[in-house]
DNA sequence: AATATCCGTATTTTT
DNA sequence: TACGGATATT
């Protein structure tokens, strides 16, 4: 390693980078140069001979991963060779791997199918009709509901009864269904050889534990580094702690200032009890700011500072001068829109680019208006976060088209699928899968694809024309090897018919899966693509079709959740009003509340040189209505006078413009209405 | 009895 | 926008 490497890092990061053998502990704030100390350090564990293939690097995305690991191999010696050999990825994904290599001694067979968490609802969504919990005399928690109480309760590794207080008082009375319905998942995801998201921690943590596998196990890695450990839960500390090895080399790094997923089950206690847990643990704080101007990181320090919780860090920054960070107040969301438009074309005339510029919000569809303003003003934008491409119902239709040939006993996938026909129903489909034997029955029945390809069952005669088609287009795709992106051109023309029938825009719905098809060109095997995609889905939707050139400029909009990690030059935080920050769906409890100062806290760290926070007065609630009903915000209970201070102030502009201008209520123009009068009356 | 269709509503955040 | 609920249609 060169010793100018080391000699730029600060002490701390040194100190981090050089720790030798045992657990180590980095507590960083935002923007302490956290991924170049990580990087650093993997690079320098390489250098002294350490093998990469045995060391081990978790982070929150995929993204991150690459992005790290392409760092570490230009520091170890250009494009590096051995550094890719280093395993990386979120932990499901690891899980994902691990599971393949040694599930058997599960009983898990390596070609298992992973559901995402709709997938995951579909199925409650079944168990719940069979077990006759969709009687109309009382209601029931929806699908995705139960799925999000199975997913904390598993994360959290809690009683249910427990869960259901805390999180879900609502649907309290139902514990006795909500758990019949848990239980027959649970099984019946074995019998279909099928994970959830959930199953590759469990799955994973239950090798690690297990006699016969946990040596080996332990065994594989001599580094293992975590990044953004304060999101992490219980179930995954625990995988750590199983996973360690005889050295305990674990570095996990965090900030628990930046805690934002207790809803995922990720405690801060992972990261206060880390050196409780791994005794001998090695602490470093970083605390030096790389990233933003002083006047930012003084508001910065002053929201977080107002939560009642202990934050051991006050940033300083290593950086001089730069402006104030600036609270617009705007008149309502149009103005907003208009006035952060103004603000992002006048950053780019002066030279920053607009992919280093980002909107941040709360929620996805908080970008909705200013995504039509973007795009009347011709200026590109991606989105991060939000809805997926896979949520949609188009590309959900040929994924499971996709997974029947991997795991022709993926109930979900079958139900999803015939469903697809003219004349097939919730009903029909399962009398289908009667007769294909989706349910396996016996444990080598035979598969439920041969059945449809060697012949439809006896129904009426559209119907079974429907499924011959069905059967040949799926016939097609597994007898011989196509490339996975021929099978998906196979699909779409078996799809395009029933596009037309089903959805009103089939035109770029069919785009969209010939999206998916260049998208397939890349991997190998089907079974490859179906996971990775599961796991690691591209982030953009609909009619933004792929990711934009790499030589073209966007500006970056994205969920403050999905902005984690990342930094931009000029950053415009939207909707800081209260009921939108903090969400009033998270105002029940006061950790729900402390969660969101934390996540205006890390929206705020983002910016570098420039921070704009803007608060709309005014809120429309029939954006569709023609009347103008609409109720007036409040500034974010997180920006209090206190911090105000250190903001520049701009107020609503339509107010501060000549009182003569100023629109009133609609204006009567005689002389336009006796035009018009005169057309019709 | 099953399917199609319409309407109102509520909608966080992610692997 | 997608879901659940209710009603209309086959």
């Amino acid at each position: 390693m060169p010793s100018d490497l080391i000699g730029q890092l600060n002490e701390s990061q040194r100190q981090a980078v050089l720790h030798g053998e045992g657990p180590l502990l980095v507590v960083a704030g935002a923007g302490t140069g956290k991924t170049l100390t990580l990087v650093t350090r993997v690079a320098r564990l390489i250098e002294e001979g350490a093998a990469p293939e045995r060391m081990l690097l978790l982070t929150f995305t995929r993204r991150a991963a690459r992005e790290m690991l392409a760092r570490a191999a230009r520091l170890v010696d250009g494009p590096a060779p051995g550094t890719v050999k280093v395993w990386g990825g979120t932990f499901h994904a690891i899980g994902n791997r691990l599971i393949r290599m040694h599930g058997r001694t599960l009983g898990i067979r390596p070609d298992f199918t992973v559901m995402d968490q709709a997938d995951a609802a579909d199925l409650m969504n079944l168990i719940r009709d069979e077990l006759g919990h969709s009687a109309k005399d009382r209601r029931f928690p929806p699908k995705q509901t139960l799925a999000a109480i199975y997913s904390r309760t598993v994360n959290a590794g809690a009683r249910l009864a427990e869960v259901l207080d805390t999180a879900f008082p609502w649907c309290r009375q139902e514990i006795e269904g909500i758990r019949s319905i848990f239980r027959r998942y649970t099984s019946r995801k074995l019998e279909h050889n099928v994970l959830d998201y959930d199953d590759l921690l469990l799955m994973w943590r239950a090798l690690a534990r297990a006699p016969e596998t946990r040596t080996r196990l332990a065994g594989m890695f001599d580094h293992i580094l975590v990044d953004e450990y304060q999101d992490t839960n219980v179930l995954q500390a625990d995988i750590l702690w199983h996973m360690r090895g005889p050295a305990a080399n674990v570095t996990v790094v965090g900030d628990d200032a930046q805690a934002i997923y207790s809803f995922r089950s990720a405690t801060v206690r992972n990261i206060l009890d880390f050196p409780a847990r791994f005794a001998g643990a090695h602490v470093v704080r970083l605390e030096q700011n790389y990233r933003s101007i002083p006047p930012i990181l003084a508001a910065c320090n002053e929201v977080i500072a107002l939560s009642p919780e202990r934050h051991e860090k006050t940033l300083w920054s290593a950086r001089r001068g730069g402006r104030r960070p600036m609270l617009t107040t705007c008149l309502d969301e149009a103005e907003q829109s208009e006035v952060l438009c103004r603000n992002v074309l006048e950053h780019r005339e002066e030279g920053t680019l607009l992919r280093r510029q980002a909107v941040l919000f709360r929620a996805a569809h908080h970008s909705d208006l200013l995504e039509v303003e973007l795009a009347r003003r011709n200026i590109p934008f991606v989105k991060y976060g939000g809805l997926k491409f896979l949520e949609a119902a188009h590309v959900k239709d040929v994924l499971a088209l996709l997974r029947i040939l991997d795991n022709p006993f993926d109930e979900v996938s079958w139900f999803r699928v015939l469903q697809l026909l003219e004349g097939v129903g919730p009903t029909g489909a399962r009398r289908l899968m009667g007769w294909l034997g989706v349910r396996r029955e016996l444990p080598d029945a035979p598969s439920p694809l041969r059945r449809l390809i060697d012949g439809p069952p006896e129904c009426a005669p559209p119907v079974r024309d429907q499924l011959a088609e069905l059967g040949s287009a799926l016939r097609d795709c597994s007898t011989t090897d196509l490339p996975p992106a021929a099978q998906i051109e196979r699909f779409r023309q078996f799809l395009i018919p029933v596009f037309d029938r089903l959805y009103s825009s089939a035109r770029e719905r069919l785009r969209d899966l010939e999206q998916l098809e260049h998208i397939a060109s890349r991997y190998p095997s089907r079974a490859r693509f179906v996971t990775e995609l599961t796991l690691d889905p591209p982030v953009s939707t609909g009619d933004l079709a792929g990711p934009p050139l790499l030589d073209e400029d966007y500006l970056v909009l994205s969920t403050i959740h999905s902005a984690k990690g990342l930094e931009w030059d000029v950053v415009h935080v939207i909707h800081a009003a209260d009921g939108m920050i903090p969400s009033d769906m998270a105002t029940g409890s006061p950790e729900e509340i402390e969660e969101e100062r934390r996540l205006l806290h890390v929206a705020m760290t983002r910016a570098r040189d420039a921070l704009y926070v803007y608060f709309p007065l005014r809120y429309y609630h029939r954006p569709k209505g023609l009347e103008d009903r609409h109720s007036y915000a409040q500034l974010t209970r997180f920006l209090p006078e206190s911090v105000q201070a250190l903001f520049d102030r701009r107020g609503p502009e339509a107010l501060a413009t000549d009182a003569s201008v100023k629109a009133g209520p609609v204006q009567r123009v005689p002389e336009v209405e006796a035009f018009l009068a005169s057309l019709w009356d």
